[in-house]
DNA sequence: GCTCCGACTGGAGAAAATGTCCAACCTGGA
DNA sequence: TCCAGGTTGGACATTTTCTCCAGTCGGAGC
């Protein structure tokens, strides 16, 4: 049904975008257009994320950032697409890699900024947010909710937010279990285990 | 005896550059070239700084970014010029007005980024750094050492580390005391003044 | 020189936060 | 059904953060 509009834009935005069409009834990829990330009967969904994400019944995410695992960068969108009756039907996604822009943009910022510190830089301000879009980066890569991760998926995820230094953040751990609904508990136990593996 | 040096240079960066030269004796600046920030017989000086800054023996500092009051951005070295005894005689600092590249690259930037979210963006992972980094800014900007400080140069610097975030880091206070050079008992003083001027 | 005063200091201890432990409790598979 | 492994709330230990205070210091005024 939605095919032809996802051909369109897979092939409007050509060289550098992939386009995926999601099954948001049970969780799986129904097409992918210009694939970058092999994918094909994959898991996805994001429902879990979706009602998180939709308190004002907006039916379109992003642009959010993406980073591929071959480092390249993606701006994404989502869309839920709705049938008559305004249920959710599928999911649709289009994946513009930023790379080609970006190398380009950073070639001119150096001429203005030497190798030095970066401008002003502050501190993340709000680095809760910050917690519930990686929570929700991950969760939507993997299309299962937050309370649908596996344990290995809530390692992974705290791997991310350890490495971006969340737990420095005083404060942090509650929110972040919050953020991965799991109790204060578990999530000292997840991050020892984390650390025992890679300290 | 510099000032060859230093015209040279203006001239060369003419369009947005500024090269002071400070007395590092006393304490006075000895002369601008294509002023941007006014200035003529100021105070600057950045002995003390210098030698926190300065443990390699490295006489160039920067290039690290300022803000003018007007909001543009200034990529700024500073250098040690010393005399035949290895004394420090001057202080010579190039000031480039970076805002025009700045916003060359932004243009260019948001192309490849949409209004989104940052890039990959995580938290700063050493804000230590970054407290010296504001603490030496406010001092070169000041040209008092930072056991020179006035109470209320202080309580600036605390409205300005505050404001950057710095105290949501755990364990933030005993190092912006070790680097205000004053106790954690006066710290938290200052702070708690500073939160009920400003709430 | 002496006193007063405001600011600073180190240390003591309260309060809050962070981490650790554990027994009870799910939950899915043998 | 029972078991193993994972999760959980809560108690408790530890660490950090904050407050308080009595003592000190240095300058202004006498």
């Amino acid at each position: 049904m939605w095919s032809p509009v996802c051909e369109a834009i897979a092939a409007l935005l050509a060289p550098h975008a992939e386009v995926v069409l999601h099954d948001a009834g049970n969780d799986r990829v129904l097409a992918v257009w210009n694939p970058m990330s092999r994918r094909g009967a994959g898991d996805p969904s994001l429902l879990g994320e979706l009602e998180r994400l939709d308190p004002a019944g907006n039916d379109v995410y992003g642009p959010y950032e993406r980073l591929l695992s071959d480092g390249r960068r993606l701006s994404s969108v989502s869309a839920v697409l709705r049938d008559d009756g305004g249920e959710p039907s599928a999911v649709l996604c289009v994946n513009l890699d930023r790379t080609p822009m970006e190398q380009a943009a950073a070639l001119l910022a150096a001429f203005a900024a030497p190798t030095a510190p970066r401008p002003e830089a502050l501190f993340e301000q709000d680095w809760t947010e910050r917690v519930h879009q990686i929570v929700g980066a991950y969760v939507r890569e993997h299309g299962r909710g937050v309370e649908r991760l596996t344990r290995a998926d809530r390692l992974a995820v705290l791997a991310e937010l350890d490495q971006a230094g969340v737990f420095a953040v005083r404060r942090a751990v509650p929110v972040v279990a919050g953020a991965l609904k799991t109790s204060r508990s578990t999530l000292y136990a997840l991050l020892a285990e984390l650390r025992r593996s890679r300290p």
